[in-house]
Formats: C-alpha cells, structure tokens, sequence
DNA sequence: GACTGCTTTAGACTAACTCTAAATTTATCC
DNA sequence: GGATAAATTTAGAGTTAGTCTAAAGCAGTC
C-alpha cells in the first residue's frame, strides 16, 4: 500500500505541487536510496509538463529540510542518495552490485562511549562494504 | 623529524620528481587531513616551476594507488581529504573547526559480526561527529 | 476571481575533478 | 656525459553534480 505523500507533505506545511507529490510519493514508496539524478528518471514523465533539474533538486533538499527524508553518502567521493527511511540507522553497500541496504541502528552494538572524554560524540554513522547474499 | 619522501617513493617503484617530492613530503609530516586544494597552496611555492592542479590530483591518485596515502571523505557530500595514516582507522569529525582526528581502529569495538550472516562484511568505517575538547 | 508571493523552468554558473595533447623531464644505456 | 624512449608535467578544455538567476507560472488567500 502507497504511503500517501499529499498528507505527509501538508502536516510539514509544505505548499503542495504535482512536482512534489511525485516526488515525495516515489521516494516514501522505494528503498532503493536513488540519486537525484534516479529521482529525476523515475519521475519526469508521470508529469504532463517538463521537470527540470533544478525543481527535483530543490524539492529534495526541501524534503530534507522538512525531515522527509534523509540524505545518504555511501561511496566516497560519490554523489548524494536519498532515503525516506528517517529512523537512524547504518547502512550495508553490497560492492559487487552497488546496492545500499538499511541497518536498523539497534542491529550494530552502541559506540557512543568508545571515545575517551576528550570527544563529545554526538552522532556517528557506521557504513559497512560487502557483499550480500541473494537479494531479497 | 621529517619522514623522508625519497626513500618512501622508491621503495614503491615510484619515479621521482620535485613535485612527487614536495607533496609526499608534505602529506607525510602533517596529521592536518588536507584537500587537494589544500596540498597545492602548501607546495606549490616549494617549488622553482609553475605547478599545475592535474600535477597534484595526479600525484594523489598515484600516492593512493601506491598505498602511501588513504583518501578519505568525512564531510557528507564534500571533497576529498588526504591522510598519510595509512593504518586501519576510524575518524573523529569536529563539527564547529571542521578538524578531522583520526581514531586507532582498536578504540572502537569490532563490529565486523554484528551483522547477520546474509551479509558478509569486508570492511567498514566509523565516522564520529562531534566536539574535541581543547585541542592540543 | 484577483492578487501576492512562492514555485518552476531553462540555462548560466561553480567546484572538484578528469582528460588531452604538446612540451618537458626522468632513468637508462652506451 | 650525451642520446634515447617512456613517463611526467602543464595549461586549458571537458565533465559531473549541484546551485543560482531571472522570468514565467501557479497555489493558496482574501
């Protein structure tokens, strides 16, 4: 069932556009964590007119914004990948495939007391590289 | 006392030029995790020659490929940072100075296990972000 | 239904690199 | 020490991911 994106977007008081809303509902109903670029693909022709680069761009840093969604850097030196999964959580990079997975933050053994007194943690993210087995 | 970069490159089967020198030189006496940027505007008047940017992004390809230097990206969406550690570690991001410290692999608990067996981790990196207290 | 101001658009612009082709330099061989 | 072949350096063009701009188009309000 199709999480609807018209009420996620109003309850953050953002204004709503056809442009948004095929965005937002394409990303609250994938867990493939796309590029902007991927955002772009997907959504360019459920629209009747042209989408531009800069809209899916500024959409998605207002999506951001409004805690919507999240913003992910997986490969180094890579581009921005964005996930609608807003819990904090790690992530898995299946190398051979490219394909980023969620780790549920509970799932990897707290490291916020690891650092001696001098560090003030405050946030801190684990990426793990791989390979995973048959995908499902 | 400063590493020396000649004996370092050849005993990597590396050719030997001034501008290879000054920049392996000067990655390999710094803990300051430069940008590529930041490597030129340090050698580039160590040098008697006009020193080209290519120079330098291809030298620190070539001193990654080498394994004298790590690349590493800690800003989220950010450029690429040098680091002479070559050892396994973590890093410590310093919100408010942007300062990057490396922390020894063995001060944060191992988490190559804590994932299930559908997924088999090769490597994985920790990111702190946080504050240092005075740093020294 | 008109208005006000937020959104969208195409295209120019930027930052961080990479690529290219010509000129230069390195290590080697005599 | 000089010639040679191959690697390196250089300036500048090209690329990619993303931001900025200014004009045109809509959304929500009165």
């Amino acid at each position: 069932m199709l999480i609807a994106a018209d009420e996620m977007l109003i309850s953050r008081g953002v204004r709503l556009t056809p442009q948004r809303l095929v965005i937002a509902e394409y990303l609250l109903n994938t867990d493939c964590h796309p590029t902007a670029e991927q955002v772009f693909d997907a959504v360019a022709n459920a629209l009747p007119v042209q989408l531009s680069k800069a809209t899916v761009y500024n959409t998605l840093n207002m999506l951001v914004e409004a805690g919507v969604i999240q913003e992910v850097y997986t490969e180094p030196g890579g581009c921005a990948r964005y996930d609608a999964n807003t819990m904090r959580h790690h992530h898995f990079v299946d190398t051979s495939t490219g394909r980023i997975y969620d780790i549920p933050f509970e799932q990897v053994p707290t490291l916020e007391k690891s650092l001696d007194g001098k560090y003030k943690v405050k946030n801190y993210t684990v990426t793990f590289y791989g390979d995973r087995a048959e995908d499902s």
